[in-house]
DNA sequence: GCCAACGTTGGC
DNA sequence: GCCAACGTTGGC
């Protein structure tokens, strides 16, 4: 079982889309790195943290599980769609995406701040300077210390009275 | 809207 | 295969 983090705009797709679709389809990414972690490394089962990023605040809003492989993403084939890809073809898709399956959204978002200043999540990839990755692998250490801080009920950066 | 950091493209 | 130019991401 592997742990991920996977990011969309929410202005695009947030956690309160998914859901409400129970499932979806993990379109439009159009970066080798993150394709190549869909197709090679993820499997059915794998977790992985929605993060919200271009929001307010950016951070990681809720789970999901991963639960069906990757099939070619229908939006490289579709001519009026940003994503289309004139080099890839039925028979030759170039772009993949998997199945997601919504698991809980937190009751907050816990904010990059909150993440930053959260002793022992300093390798966590998403806190790299110049990460930009739409798809990263989290260690179980690093997940299991996220779902304690989504469990809790407010948890502020930094004191507060 | 700015801009740093990174990925991709294309000329050579 | 190098690398400059360009495009994109994403925090701020």
């Amino acid at each position: 079982m592997k742990y991920w983090l996977m990011k969309s705009e929410p202005s695009v797709y947030s956690i309160s889309d998914l859901k409400k679709d129970g499932q979806t389809y993990w379109e439009c990414v159009r970066n080798y790195q993150a394709r190549n972690f869909m197709t090679r490394d993820m499997q059915i089962g794998d977790l992985a943290l929605f993060y919200h990023s271009n929001a307010q605040p950016s951070g990681v809003a809720g789970l999901m599980k991963v639960c069906g492989a990757a099939v070619a993403d229908p939006t490289q084939f579709q001519k009026k769609s940003d994503y289309f890809d004139g080099k890839a073809t039925p028979d030759n898709p170039i772009w993949f995406c998997i199945q997601v399956q919504f698991l809980e959204a937190f009751e907050r978002t816990i904010s990059l701040d909150e993440l930053r200043t959260t002793p022992g999540l300093s390798e966590l990839l998403v806190l790299k300077k110049g990460q930009r990755l739409s798809i990263q692998p989290v260690t179980k250490t690093h997940f299991d210390q996220i779902m304690e801080m989504a469990a809790k009920k407010s948890q502020p950066p930094k004191g507060r009275t």
